[in-house]
RNA sequence: GCCCCCAUCGUCUAGCGGCCUAGGACACCACCCUCUCAAGGUGGACGCACGGGUUCAAAUCCCGUUGGGGGUGCCA
C-alpha cells in the first residue's frame, strides 16, 4: 500500500458553466494522471460566497462526465475546509507570516494613486501590531528581498522578485479565507503532486509558494501553467464576450470524443503527426513537457471537421441512437408525424453528410412534415429561373413515377431517360424533382428519398410544385 | 506604469544545431468522381516577426528590438 506518485485536481469555481478553456485544463490534468497511473481528484473552490452558485456545480460535473473525463474519490468543496484554513491563517499570525490590518480598499486605492498611480498594498499596516477588529483582514507579509522562482514542467525556470508582490490579504473582513490560501492548504492536505492548470494563474504560483514556505508545508509541488486558449481577437476566453460552455457544444450536436480528440491538439500534438485517433492512443503518447507555451486559438471550423470524422466513424445504429436528441426535441414537424423505422432507412445517407448532429433534422424533415417547406433561393434558381425545364422534367416524372417499380433503381431510370433523351445533365434533370418534393436544392440522395417518401406522396407533392410555378 | 509569459503557413501543430528545398492537419483554390450536397482522390497557393551574435553549419542556442497575451481585487 503506497500512495500514488501522481495526483493532479482539477479545481473549478462555481461562477459559470465549464467552458472549453476549463475542459481543457480538466482534460490535460486527466491525461497525465491516465497516462501516470496516478489519480485525477476535483475540488470546488467556493471560497467566494458571493460569487459562487451551488446550481453550477452540478452542471460543471455532468460537463466532466460528457467528456468522459472521470475523476477519482469524492470532489471536494472548499467551503467545507474553513476550519483548516482558518487554523492556517492561525499559524501565519503566530509565527509572524501575517499581520492584521484595518486598511480598506479604498484607502489602499488611494495612497497608491498619491504614489503615483502605482497598485498595491504599501505595507501601511505591518508594524502597527493590530489586531482582530471590524472591517480589519490579515495580510501575508511578503519578505522584502529574495526571489521566489520554480520550475515549471512546461516553461522551465520561472522567477519573481519578493520586492514586486504586495503583501495580499489572505483573510477577509468577512472572515472568509482568500484563495490563495486555500489552495496551498488544500493541496498540502490532498496530498497533491502536480499543478496543472492555465497560465494566467502564473503569477500567484509565487504567493503559493510563500505561503507554503511559510507554513513549513513538507514536500514539493511540481508546477505546469498550459498556455491559455484564445478567441480570435487572441485573447483568454472569456464566458461572457466568447460563446463557450460546454453544454452548448453539446447541444448543437458535438461528439464529446470529438471534442476531447480536438481539445487535446490544442497546446499539444502527437509525434507522429496523426491528430484524430483514440483517447488511448492519446493517453499514452501526451507528454506535459511537449506541451507548447503560446496561446492557441480554438477554431471551430477544425472542431467541426473532427466531428464529422468521428459521426462517419460511428456504426449506423449507434448514430441513430446519437441523433435522437434532435429527432424528437424542437423538430420541424409535429412529433407524432415521427417514424424512427422511416429514419433508418435514411439514417445511412444522412450520417456521411453531416459535420453535426443538430444539422440531422434539416435532412430529413421533408419526410416526417406534410408538405415540403421551399427554400426561396432554391426555388428562384430551378423552378423560377428554369421554368421551361422544370415543367417539362415535372411532366415527365409524373407520366414516369406513375407507372414504375417504386424502386430507387427504377425511379432513377424512370427520371434520367429525360436526360438521354434531351441531352441534359443527370444534375439539372434532378433539380426541379428534388426542389419539388423536398423544397431544397440539397439533400440526401434523391431517388432514396424518394423510395422513403412513397409513390402517392411524391406524385402529389410534384403536381403541387408544377402548379406552383405557374401560380 | 510595474511584473510574468509567449513568437514556425490564415488557424492548430511537427521540428529540439546538419536528415528543412521547413512536414502534417483545418480552412482556401483547381481538377477528378458524382443525381444535389457531402465524403473520397489528385494537385496548388500559403509560414520560420526583425536585427545582431555563437558555430564549419541556426527555424532550432544567446542578446536585443518589435509585436502579442496574462496578471496587477477583501474574484478564482
Amino acid at each position: 500500500m503506497s500512495t500514488p506518485v501522481v495526483r493532479v485536481r482539477f479545481a473549478p469555481s462555481p461562477t459559470g458553466y465549464l467552458h472549453i478553456g476549463g475542459a481543457r485544463t480538466a482534460l490535460f490534468n486527466w491525461l497525465f494522471a491516465r497516462q501516470q497511473g496516478g489519480e485525477f481528484v476535483l475540488r470546488i473552490e467556493d471560497t467566494d460566497a458571493e460569487r459562487s452558485r451551488p446550481e453550477l456545480i452540478d452542471i460543471i460535473f455532468r460537463s466532466l462526465e460528457w467528456l468522459g473525463l472521470d475523476w477519482d474519490g469524492t470532489p471536494i468543496h472548499q467551503s467545507e475546509r474553513e476550519a483548516m484554513h482558518l487554523a492556517a491563517v492561525e499559524t501565519l499570525l503566530a509565527n509572524g507570516s501575517a499581520y492584521w490590518c484595518s486598511c480598506s480598499s479604498e484607502e489602499v486605492k488611494a495612497r497608491a494613486e498619491a504614489r503615483g498611480g502605482t497598485p498595491g498594498y504599501d505595507g501601511f499596516c505591518r508594524k502597527r501590531n493590530l489586531g482582530a477588529g471590524d472591517g480589519h483582514v490579515v495580510r501575508f507579509l511578503v519578505p522584502e528581498d529574495g526571489t521566489t522562482s520554480f520550475e515549471d514542467l512546461i516553461r522551465g525556470t520561472v522567477s519573481f522578485e519578493n520586492a514586486v508582490l504586495e503583501d495580499f490579504v489572505i483573510l477577509r473582513s468577512n472572515g472568509t479565507p482568500m484563495f490563495h490560501l486555500a489552495n496551498a492548504v488544500d493541496d498540502a492536505d490532498q496530498g497533491i503532486t502536480h499543478v496543472i492548470r492555465g497560465e494566467d494563474l502564473i503569477n500567484v504560483t509565487p504567493k503559493v509558494l510563500l505561503l507554503r514556505e511559510a507554513l513549513k508545508t513538507p514536500g514539493e509541488l511540481i508546477f505546469a501553467h498550459l498556455p491559455l486558449i484564445v478567441n480570435e481577437k487572441r485573447q483568454k476566453l472569456s464566458k461572457r464576450r466568447d460563446d463557450v460552455s460546454v453544454g452548448d457544444y453539446i447541444d448543437r450536436g458535438y461528439l464529446s470524443e470529438a471534442m476531447v480528440n480536438y481539445l487535446a491538439t490544442l497546446g499539444w500534438g502527437p509525434p507522429d503527426n496523426i491528430e484524430i485517433r483514440p483517447l488511448g492512443e492519446i493517453i499514452d503518447l501526451f507528454r506535459l513537457a511537449d506541451v507548447g507555451k503560446s496561446g492557441a486559438f480554438f477554431d471551430v471550423k477544425k472542431l467541426q471537421h473532427f466531428n464529422g470524422e468521428y459521426i462517419r466513424k460511428l456504426s449506423v445504429p449507434q448514430f441513430i441512437d446519437r441523433s435522437t436528441r434532435w429527432l424528437n426535441v424542437d423538430t420541424p414537424w409535429e412529433a407524432d408525424r415521427f417514424d424512427i423505422e422511416t429514419f433508418k432507412v435514411l439514417a445511412p445517407l444522412v450520417q456521411e453528410r453531416v459535420k453535426v448532429l443538430s444539422e440531422v433534422p434539416g435532412y430529413v424533415d421533408f419526410v416526417f412534415s406534410p408538405d415540403p417547406v421551399f427554400d426561396e433561393d432554391s426555388w428562384q434558381k430551378v423552378m423560377v429561373k428554369g421554368a421551361d425545364l422544370a415543367t417539362a422534367v415535372l411532366d415527365h416524372a409524373l407520366a414516369g413515377f406513375a407507372e414504375c417499380e417504386w424502386t430507387a433503381a427504377s425511379l432513377e431510370g424512370a427520371l434520367f431517360s429525360y436526360a438521354d433523351e434531351h441531352e441534359i445533365s443527370k444534375g439539372k434533370v434532378q433539380a426541379p424533382v428534388r426542389v419539388s418534393v423536398t423544397g431544397r436544392s440539397v439533400g440526401p440522395p434523391l431517388f432514396e428519398s424518394l423510395e422513403v417518401l412513397g409513390r402517392d406522396e411524391t406524385l402529389r407533392r410534384l403536381a403541387n410544385a408544377k402548379s406552383r410555378i405557374r401560380g
